[in-house]
RNA sequence: GCUGGCAUAGCUCAGCGGUAGAGCGCCACCUUGGUAAGGUGGAGGUCCUGGGUUCAAUCCCCAGUGCCAGCUCCA
């Protein structure tokens, strides 16, 4: 007997080789009509799966979120068989698993496949699925996998059955629906039927194995839905996310542009784009000089010496921007050399080669050096907002969050190793605080540590193992939930990084915190101890945002445009009712100007309703309308960008409660109450 | 870097083998209007760049560049 545990407890007596869908169908009509699969002992299987014995079933419906994983998976099948009916057997499909809002396929496809296809293909799985075909499972050697599969002219999978078998399974899983046959865990819905709504969203390159060395593959990008509102909601969604998107704000709101003719992956601010930077800068500038920072500047470029020494030249060459050669400006007309001298010179300046920086550490760590320090010295933390250069390939740009050309809010801590636990609390709790002062909720923290079977990273093994372990014992000391990276670390030491998402759901590491005891060493950077001896200090690098272009871009995003009156780069908007009213307009705005706003004016002969619709459009957090009543009683109306009519009120008590607004960093929905 | 798509006015986009259009924006005039679009007129284009096919190319073909999506990479 097959004695079945629910998950209200009860238990459930069954013949032996009774199906899930016969235990489903015991318990209710309702429930065997909606099961999609169940949860046998903690694994997903299909409802045809035999029980025996005791088991614990859960059985998964369609408002189990496995039962949409379950339906997507099918669906993916489905998509294969569609293909492979409309363009031959010589289709080849390789894998094909649920994403997060779907799924996806990659095949191997004539050439000259493209998006436009899509709704034909949508059309075959729609017949596929009407005929509501049933899959079935069928468990077999490898060998007879690979016979199966060969039959149907596939040759990816026997790649798959190989590491099948090597990984010690004894047998695979094929699974058919109809015509169609594939090797596949499962499990699947019972027939196609059961996918009610799907979608094919693109089409894009992929690599067999993830390997660019390898095929590239066609993948095809769907997602499915139990119920066709649901999937018109996720496609609303979509919607709505690309009117959020940073590259459409950022024009609309003349944030900032990019222009080949300066450079792919440059950025250049716009006079509202850099006003918003500027805030955020001074706002964490405050917050450094609280916590004991000191400011420093560095140049653009670096000998090139300088990054052969702390290891990053090697290691990045790729991603780095060709060197400056001095050698092209001392050819054969300007070298003109006369004696000993000038040809040593000239020698010199042949072989000199600049990078524009790839990173702000070995400058500042010149400047550690500069002087000699002592242990009462440290910690010292050298702080700089740099720009760094690196040639990322052209197919990595991405508007704001991937460039070329971006700066860092960097800085530098050197401390004894005594200190470093500290200074490496202190530095989380500084980006913790950053990102709290911004209202983000949904951060991913990520501890990076290395792969010790890559060569990429440097240094001492066993400073490798300290710093790991530093770095572990302070994230569970305050408690701060992560997850954990392996070989994710930077080349010179493990890392805490903070990682948003974006609207499109892509990731972004935005601030990362650092530890590293290896540059220190390739610097043999010192101090003297108490004991009078040189010892090695340890660094941290750490940088809140990460950088300004790219936290910029994410933050347009998180706020949708309208930012908090503190960082609006235009706070209020002064609407004149008419021409009539424009002179005490400008006596608003120069009063505003004056008590520090930013404001701007709208004295066009536009009507009241085009200015009101302008400045909401720009996402202005206050807009005053002022016409001739307002100018007898030195008064402003007020219009919050949400559209919400506050009234009159005198312009001092405006000026008030916005220097209030700002200086607490509260969120602009406009939030100034009408009395008090 | 790879695969695919796209590139037309400041923006969003339509269009066709016979040298080009809309809406918004901009400028001017009229209007002086009280909380999300007042009216009229006007200016504005190397149809991405370079080759090729053709009597003729913005359109078709090839190459390049840029952008978009994904992959790969990522300090």
């Amino acid at each position: 007997m097959a004695s079945i545990k629910l998950p209200d407890g009860s238990v459930k007596e069954m013949a032996d080789g009774s199906s899930v869908m016969q235990l489903a169908e015991s318990i209710g009509r309702g429930l065997a009509k909606a099961a999609i699969a169940a949860n046998v002992d903690g694994k997903l299987v299909d409802l045809f799966y035999p029980l025996a014995g005791p088991h614990e079933v859960r059985i998964v419906t369609e408002r189990d979120p496995d039962g949409l994983q379950v339906m997507r998976h099918s669906a993916a099948h489905v998509l294969a068989q569609a293909l492979r009916h409309l363009y031959g057997r010589d289709v080849q499909y390789t894998i094909g698993p649920v994403i997060e809002n779907g799924f996806f396929y990659d095949f191997e496809l004539p050439p000259g496949f493209s998006a436009d296809e899509l709704p034909k293909v949508e059309a075959e799985m729609q017949k596929l699925i009407d005929a509501n075909l049933a899959f079935s499972r069928q468990d077999v050697p490898p060998e007879e996998a690979r016979r199966i599969l060969r039959g149907e002219n596939q040759r990816f999978k026997d790649e798959i059955i190989d590491e099948l078998e090597k990984a010690g399974e004894k047998t695979v899983s094929v699974y058919r629906e109809g015509d169609f046959t594939d090797l596949c865990r499962g499990p699947h819905v019972p027939a196609t039927g059961k996918i009610k709504a799907f979608k094919l969203m693109s089409v894009a390159g992929a690599y067999w194995r993830g390997d660019s060395n390898r095929e590239q593959l066609t993948r095809v990008y769907g997602t499915a839905f139990f119920d066709k509102k649901e999937l018109e909601k996720y496609l609303n969604l979509l919607e709505e996310a690309k009117k959020r998107d940073h590259r459409v704000l950022g024009k609309q709101l003349s944030l900032f542009t990019i222009s080949p003719l300066v450079g792919s992956g440059l950025i250049l601010w716009m006079p509202k784009g850099a006003m918003l930077r500027y805030q955020l800068e001074t706002f964490i500038r405050q917050e450094l000089t609280r916590r004991g920072y000191q400011q420093v500047y560095t140049p653009h470029v670096g000998n090139i010496e300088l990054y052969k020494r702390s290891g990053h030249y090697p290691y990045y060459k790729e991603s780095q921007y060709p060197p400056i050669h001095m050698a092209e400006r001392t050819g054969p007309v300007a070298g003109a050399a006369t004696g000993p001298a000038d040809l040593s010179r000239q020698a010199a300046l042949d072989t000199e080669e600049y990078l524009l920086k790839p990173m702000n550490c070995p400058h500042h760590i010149q400047i550690f050096a500069a002087e000699p320090k002592s242990y009462r010295d440290l910690p010292v933390r050298l702080a700089e907002f740099g720009t760094v250069y690196r040639y990322e390939d052209s197919g990595e740009l991405n508007g704001l969050t991937r460039v070329r050309g971006f700066t860092q809010d960097d800085a530098h801590l050197f401390c004894t190793p005594q200190q470093v636990e500290e200074e490496f609390r202190s530095t989380i709790e500084l980006v913790q605080f950053v990102f709290r002062s911004l209202q983000f909720q949904d951060v991913e923290v990520r501890l990076s540590l290395r792969d010790p079977a890559s060569a990429k990273f440097a240094g001492d093994p066993k400073l490798w193992d300290l710093a790991e372990a530093q770095l572990a014992k302070v994230l569970t000391e305050i408690k701060l939930p992560h997850t954990v990276a392996k070989g994710e670390a930077a080349f010179y030491g493990p890392k805490v990084d903070f990682i948003v998402r974006d609207v499109l759901g892509r990731k972004w590491q935005l601030g990362t915190v650092q530890l590293d005891y290896v540059l220190p060493e390739r610097f043999e950077l010192e101090y003297v101890g108490p004991d009078g001896k040189k010892h090695r200090p340890v660094m941290i690098h750490r940088a809140p945002f990460g950088s300004m272009e790219r936290f910029t871009g994410i933050l347009i995003e998180h706020f949708a445009g309208a930012f908090p009156l503190w960082l609006a780069p235009v706070q209020a908007a002064v609407l004149s009712i008419s021409e009539k009213s424009n002179s005490y307009a400008a006596e608003v705005v120069q009063t505003l100007q004056q008590a520090g706003l930013r404001v701007e004016a709208n004295l066009s002969a536009d009507k009241i309703g085009a200015k009101i619709r302008e400045a909401t459009l720009q996402k202005v957090p206050y807009m005053l309308i002022v016409g001739e009543k307002e100018a007898q009683g030195r008064l402003v109306a007020v219009r919050t960008r949400a559209g919400v009519d506050q009234g009159q009120m005198p312009l001092e008590q405006f000026i008030g409660r916005c220097q209030k607004e700002i200086a607490d960093h509260g969120l602009g929905e406009a939030k100034i109450p009408v009395s008090a």
